[in-house]
DNA sequence: AATAAACCTAACGTTATACGTAAGAAAAAA
DNA sequence: TTTTTTCTTACGTATAACGTTAGGTTTATT
């Protein structure tokens, strides 16, 4: 049984987040002694590295608690299931859809990079340089000729 | 020449926004006519876009503006050269972190759509039901025996 | 036993981001 | 000539994720 700083510690949070994720709803009410301090157990610890894990992930403290009341959802039942799933599933395309960006993003830097190692009039871009620049296919913000 | 309402039309952003990104220094104060009114050309209303892009793969403005300066900086010279090389890469390190971390959060979420799919016991996870989930390789919060 | 360290609740404070909004006046457009 | 747009200045706002303080109790340490 940890005490709240035990906890703190192992987690590597500090004491106010980990009250702080209890008054959202993000990890249970643990026990209490008949003083009124709170007791953890192993499987809380783990928990609470879980929703560290997903912050580190990028979640708001919000959509951490939305999956985690979708854990708590009895899932017996075929339509919770699939409602269940649903969820998930939304979760996942959001989460793709970030990814693309991220790509397009490291995309756009390797493009700098890459100008920068090799093209010379990197000032006049966008503009005439764009005539001659070995991007322009790639590039949607190019200056082009009227058709 | 776009007064600054069009603008704002134009790349879908209020009037407000493009006055706050120039007093940021994103974009540079555009030409002004004798009453002092903005004048916007088609090189302005695509850097104001480049930004926006920007802003769609989750970097803040501040961070805009680090990559607008670099730009700015003038590249000629083999020191600066390298500088702004060593900049991006940087960027790109960062973006490449973050991919990574987005790949193992859908990694996550795959997890649990398949546990939803195949896995019975949902509930007594992470505990006692660790013993015969399928998924206990992979897991990293499992529930194990000691050695 | 005494002191220090940790804990409790409640509630206000903080920092940052990215604008919104209002005021009062001047200029452009309809 | 209305109506709309624009100008500057400057205060307001909303959210996120805790920090910090107060005032008091409980554990741990010496």
């Amino acid at each position: 049984m940890y005490r709240i700083g035990d906890l703190a510690k192992l987690a590597d949070v500090t004491v106010r987040t980990i009250r702080y994720y209890e008054e959202l709803g993000l990890i249970e009410a643990p026990n209490r002694k008949d003083s009124g301090q709170r007791r953890y157990s192993e499987k809380d610890l783990i928990y609470l590295k879980r929703i560290i894990q997903l912050k580190s992930y990028g979640l708001t403290l919000v959509e951490i608690k939305e999956i985690i009341d979708l854990g708590k959802t009895d899932p017996s039942g075929e339509m919770r299931r699939i409602r269940l799933l649903k969820h998930y599933r939304e979760k996942m395309s959001d989460a793709m859809t970030r990814k693309e960006n991220l790509e397009s993003y490291i995309d756009e830097l390797k493009w700098h990079v890459e100008q920068l190692e090799e093209v010379s009039d990197f000032q006049g871009c966008p503009g005439p340089a764009c005539a001659d620049c070995k991007f322009l296919e790639k590039c949607r913000f190019a200056v082009r000729e009227e058709d």
